[in-house]
DNA sequence: TTATAAAAAGACATCAATATCTTTTTATAG
DNA sequence: CTATAAAAAGATATTGATGTCTTTTTATAA
């Protein structure tokens, strides 16, 4: 579904807001670490989502990333917009260039519910809703 | 979602399909050009869906592809597992290497919800229904 | 039995996603 | 001001998906 670029930045974001939360800038030696990812392509990652602003980041001794408005809820549909682009929500399920009411694809209507399903659901769920799962031990941010 | 080339195979089958009903056995010239595809790339993705036994092909003269038991459905969800394999239906939308009930990643049981619908859309359709809809003049099966 | 048409096979080529390595810039501590 | 820590940037490498080209095998028709 999602590339594993996105997937880190994802997992990457998480990890971040809930370090800030006790007050640290976490760096990307540590964030690939914890979320068990490649850490120069981690830094990448990290690099485009500062750009994107999507987070902050401070060069030098004592740096790292950060939220700059953390109350402010950041969408998984925003991080998926940035990191795969808008396009990924209107892509054709049967691969046709165009393809609408007017003139679907075969799996036009049952495509769209589900995709109607899917956009929901990163609509929904933010970088704060999973750091809180996380919080509250209903979740876990890695695993072997 | 799925990639361009299970896209491809998918609309192949539904051609073959259609053609077949006509007494026709297309080769894959021909097909790459109704579904637009690139040629010989259409060829290996056909040897595929042959080698599993999809399909079946003739060699020689007045050769093509062709399903030896139309009448039996053969589901999108069966095209998607000998294309992409089986892990496509299971993989953990966060992104983790494992992930389950026990101990779910953040996105789990919304994610469970939205590829269970996915999961039931490509159980139901099928190219013979795939087939259908485009004869019945209800969907296209090419655009520009 | 030879010419031809078609799929199969094998070898390459290209491109995008993923990943690593090195150098540069910036900030801070001492 | 110098050493150090950290992100940014640039260059390069690897891999998998996608795509092309050439040769081989197989079947049919004449």
């Amino acid at each position: 579904m999602l590339g594993k670029t996105t997937e880190y930045a994802i997992r990457a974001l998480v990890y971040i807001f809930i370090q800030n939360q006790e007050g640290k800038r976490p760096g990307f030696k540590e964030i690939s670490k914890k979320i068990d990812s490649p850490e120069q392509f981690t830094a990448k990652v990290l690099q485009n989502l500062a750009r994107a602003e999507l987070i902050s980041s401070i060069k030098g001794r004592g740096g790292g990333f950060f939220f700059d408005q953390p109350a402010t809820p950041l969408t998984i549909y925003d991080v998926i917009r940035v990191m795969e682009g808008e396009k990924f929500f209107s892509k054709c399920g049967f691969g046709l260039k165009r393809c609408d009411g007017e003139s679907p694809c075969p799996l036009h209507d049952d495509y769209a519910v589900v995709r109607g399903g899917f956009f929901r659901l990163v609509k929904k769920e933010t970088i704060q809703s999973l750091a809180n799962k996380i919080n509250e031990q209903k979740a876990v941010m890695t695993r072997l």
